[in-house]
DNA sequence: GTTAAATTACCAAACGATTGGTAGATTAAT
DNA sequence: ATTAATCTACCAATCGTTTGGTAATTTAAC
């Protein structure tokens, strides 16, 4: 019976599930442990409590974002232009398909409030994003357009994101990296010329 | 001690102020009751549930805004820059000042897989939104690219919203605003030219 | 290789606190 | 005296968390 043991990873998962659909406040620890196939009292052999475990996934979730999905922007076996098409990729298929999405955003929203280790853990997030489009853009900016662009288009990306969730419209995402695509080469052509 | 205490309208901008802050799943009635000078019990006397309260709040809200806000966009005293202006002004004090700014978003993303009735109301309210930015547009772009316009100036000021409240910087609703009003008066001229 | 001790994984039950909600008594204005 | 508004007291359910206990497994001494 101290075999069929619940590796770190798969409970992450499979709490994050459940918080995403339920929220931080609307998701119990019976919804959490039933996900895990556990009763609730044995979560606790594996975590300290509710917020702790939260606090793990919000973090594993941005350390993912950070190592897998941002680190394309500095990867020089491709043209700045290819990096951001990457990436633009790679977001559509996580806002759209995958667990995870904008749920840094709703948590962050919903526990401002209340919970701050939380903010602090999302904030940063969104720092690593930006700083990330600002390098991106400094091919085709100078430093302060760059920056200004970057915060600009973050902003952009979630406001699309959240309007998709909301009207159940999955077009939103795809249009606005289209968009951004497109001015980033009209950015480049006219890099080019000067 | 039997004087009309509570009027419908404070009630409903004394529990908005808590829902606010707290959330739906963590605002609790003794919150709710305490905000309003009362005991819980006697709550009961002026609502049905936590939930047709919630639901009273997002309605009247949404009815402010179409009508104390939206509707400047066809108040034809003013040119149609002049009433995209009111409007960005509005909504930057709303967002940055008032109390309810940001608020349906964040109760949509919360409730958005627990109560429907919620979600009806707040989809309504960005529909709403949407379509007087359209109309708007409609003076500077043919019917298909205003549209599409007006669903993009809404994620994007949400979008800002959003990021002004995660990262604590009050300017990122007052940048996009501006970018906004700018290419708005490019729109006309362009149109003049025509 | 056997065996006993230590550890791991989990359950069932219960904890005190809090949840949304109800009933009946009490208060105060008309 | 009537009635509306409020309080007090309470309910059943659920909350996050702790407990006592029990198998299964791993470790380590022989």
């Amino acid at each position: 019976m101290a075999k069929p043991k619940l590796d770190r990873k798969t409970l992450l998962r499979n709490s994050l599930s459940v918080f995403k659909t339920m929220g931080y406040n609307g998701t119990s620890m019976n919804d959490l442990a039933k996900a895990n196939g556990l009763l609730k009292g044995s979560m606790y052999h594996y975590i300290e409590s509710k917020e702790s475990l939260m606090l793990e996934v919000l973090t594993a979730l941005r350390d993912h974002y950070v190592s897998r999905v941002f680190n394309k922007a500095f990867d020089e076996t491709l043209q700045p232009y290819q990096r951001l098409k990457e990436l633009a990729l790679r977001a559509e298929e996580i806002f759209v398909f995958e667990e995870g999405g904008d749920f840094l955003v709703n948590i962050g929203l919903e526990t401002k409030n209340s919970v701050p280790a939380f903010t602090q853990v999302i904030k940063s997030f969104f720092q690593e994003w930006i700083n990330t489009m600002k390098y991106l853009y400094s091919f085709v900016l100078d430093e302060a357009d760059a920056k200004e662009k970057a915060e600009f288009i973050v902003a952009e990306i979630e406001g699309s994101v959240l309007m998709m969730k909301l009207l159940d419209d999955v077009n939103y995402l795809h249009r606005t990296n289209e968009r951004l695509l497109k001015e980033y080469k009209e950015l480049e052509r006219q890099k080019v010329y000067k």
